[in-house]
DNA sequence: CAAAACCTACCGATCGTTAGTTAGGGATTG
DNA sequence: CAATCCCTAACTAACGATCGGTAGGTTTTG
């Protein structure tokens, strides 16, 4: 676990915040997950506000790519605003965890700027794509591209979050098709 | 603070939980804001569990007044439906604050099942309201009226969520109006 | 006077964080 | 070649703070 144990725990720290929020993760469990000792995380993060800013950061960076992938393999625009709200379900699945950004942006209170920064950028990245997205597919006008992109992006957390408090994908099933019918998703 | 304690450890804790949320909520701040000592709040509430589920199933008793009596006093569905993001805007104004239940959807796994069930219970509420309201207005089928009633509990509750993560109302205003552009919501 | 409301003084657990130490591998040097 | 040095990555042990909660006494009030 050497070389890698950053990775490791950037890993870990991301699925506990998914699950439980920046102010559920817990230095001891954490490092009981990795198999190593609590101490030991601050030879890889000066602090909990260093390991929660490069969780996010690394979250968006790697939503980031996923994204573009996505595009880039189907090369169809509007397979792509079909299948965007896949990876928010896929958190469901996993043990009925949220967006990263969603917490945060719950916890924002509470948390460092360095992580609402971080969080921030989630969005941020969604948001530009789906606008690129959107223009694309000649669904929106370019001027309101952005703000379409925003309501997407916002509809499709606040999905998430209800299927949550229900633990049922289903119930985000539901949401993304009634989001379809009415107008604001693609058809 | 003697017939009313109950009363006003309630609303702060609501306060409280709608800024840092359930796990926010500490008995020895919750007791220096309301006067008196943390442990007199035991007084009133047998544990932690039973205050938070208080402070929910008050707060959705609450909404489902408030949005009764804005029906009787409109008498207006399709106006109805255009005041509805209203109650979700004044979280924001004050001190950006979070509905209760989305906060405590995002805590889902860290919560009491006794919490967990009323909030969810404002979920309820809302969306029944709102089913109602759009079967009046005329807006969608009968049948379809759950399905666009909960589209539009989670749309809003994401327009919320987002605006809070910019500290900025009027993302959520401009949001509300892409919806209402889109045609999620009645224009 | 009795009940309701509130108090002081704790308990054990957990939190993020710090100090100081150890084991081992790679590089430097006599 | 061998001894020395330094670095990484981990460790043990504890710190002060805060948490929800409890026991039992005191004050306020109808």
């Amino acid at each position: 676990m050497s070389t890698n144990a950053k990775e490791t725990i950037l890993a870990a720290a991301r699925k506990t915040a998914q699950a439980h929020g920046y102010g559920g993760l817990s230095y001891r469990d954490l490092a009981a997950e990795v198999g190593i000792k609590a101490a030991s995380i601050y030879h890889h993060f000066a602090s909990k506000a260093d390991l929660g800013a490069a969780v996010a950061r690394r979250y968006w960076e790697d939503i980031a790519v996923e994204l573009d992938a996505m595009l880039e393999k189907t090369g169809d625009p509007l397979e792509c605003l079909r299948l965007y709200p896949s990876t928010f379900r896929r958190s469901l699945e996993d043990g009925n965890r949220l967006c990263l950004c969603s917490f945060m942006s719950a916890e924002y209170a509470n948390l460092p700027e360095t992580v609402q920064r971080e969080a921030r950028g989630f969005a941020d990245v969604n948001v530009a794509w789906l606008a690129k997205v959107l223009v694309m597919a000649g669904a929106v006008k370019p001027k309101e591209s952005e703000a379409r992109a925003r309501a997407i992006f916002a509809a499709v957390s606040g999905a998430q979050l209800y299927a949550r408090s229900r633990s049922d994908v289903a119930q985000f099933d539901s949401l993304i098709e009634s989001y379809q019918a009415s107008g604001l998703l693609p058809a």
